[in-house]
DNA sequence: TTTGACCTGTGAGTAGGTCACAGGTTTTAC
DNA sequence: GTAAAACCTGTGACCTACTCACAGGTCAAA
């Protein structure tokens, strides 16, 4: 397989098959005749692979370690089980930081609904944003 | 002020003040003596509005428009009314789309519990993830 | 034979900073 | 007074996970 029919039969886009073969998840072979990559029904199930593995929150360099993992002949799936745990943590406190951020919104939103526009004066350059009180749990810059 | 000062008294990073004055959101003076840069309560004001900003969802761009329509002394207030009933709808999609995916990974942890380990065999790389269906209905994670 | 579709590698762009580097200035300490 | 520490400057690289643009080479159909 030719790149393009490798990126059709997995659903990407041709530039992703290049960047993943850069990136050491996909291994083709040369022809050496033009230069073109060869790649066949293992790079094919090592793309799907990938492509599944991103859509469950892994992160490129996480799917490369799985894939050597495969090629050592070790199972990765422990590895699997243990970053998948972190991920969904991850997922959850995003869904909680953004559930927050809107409630924030709306409050805000809410609050704005009798206040006037106004001209920026010098002091204050928009009241909607200034007058915001932010008690929220800002996002902190960790270390 | 200078850079420190200013970042301090934010609470930023002073890279982050040389960054939004290379952007052009601060307009520091100079000093010619030793071509530093000075900040006065302006520029803080400018800075915590841009952070306030940040933390409410607007992106740079927007907050600079903003700015410099402040500038020009017209109310910046419309427009931020506006990208702000935008941001919440973005907000509310992103928070549906991490839910999905949150379901999407529970349910998968959920199928895991009984599955084998296993060692790639040539044909399977980790079941786990090749056996999660993407499309798979997605069943009552309890919450 | 020409056209069009494909291939190649490289480099830039995305958002919002953060960090590193090299060299100049100012402040602090002794 | 001087040396070291702390700060300043601009530039450029780095982070994610691709995507797109570009210039030049290859190949199949009309």
């Amino acid at each position: 397989m030719k790149v393009k029919e490798l990126a059709t039969s997995a659903g990407v886009n041709p530039d992703t098959v290049r960047f993943y073969t850069r990136e050491g998840l996909l291994k083709p072979s040369r022809n050496p005749d033009n230069n073109y990559q060869h790649y066949d029904a293992e790079d094919l199930r090592r793309l799907r692979f990938a492509r599944k593995a991103r859509q469950l929150g892994f992160s490129l360099p996480e799917v490369r370690q799985i894939l050597d993992q495969a090629d050592d002949h070790h199972s990765p799936c422990p590895m699997v089980r243990d970053v998948f745990q972190q991920r969904l943590a991850e997922v959850e406190r995003e869904i909680n930081e953004l559930q927050q951020l809107r409630k924030r919104m709306k409050t805000a939103l809410a609050a704005w609904q009798d206040m006037p526009d106004g001209t920026p004066d010098g002091h204050t350059i928009c009241r909607l944003i200034e007058h915001w009180d932010n008690n929220a749990p800002v996002k902190q810059v960790e270390e």
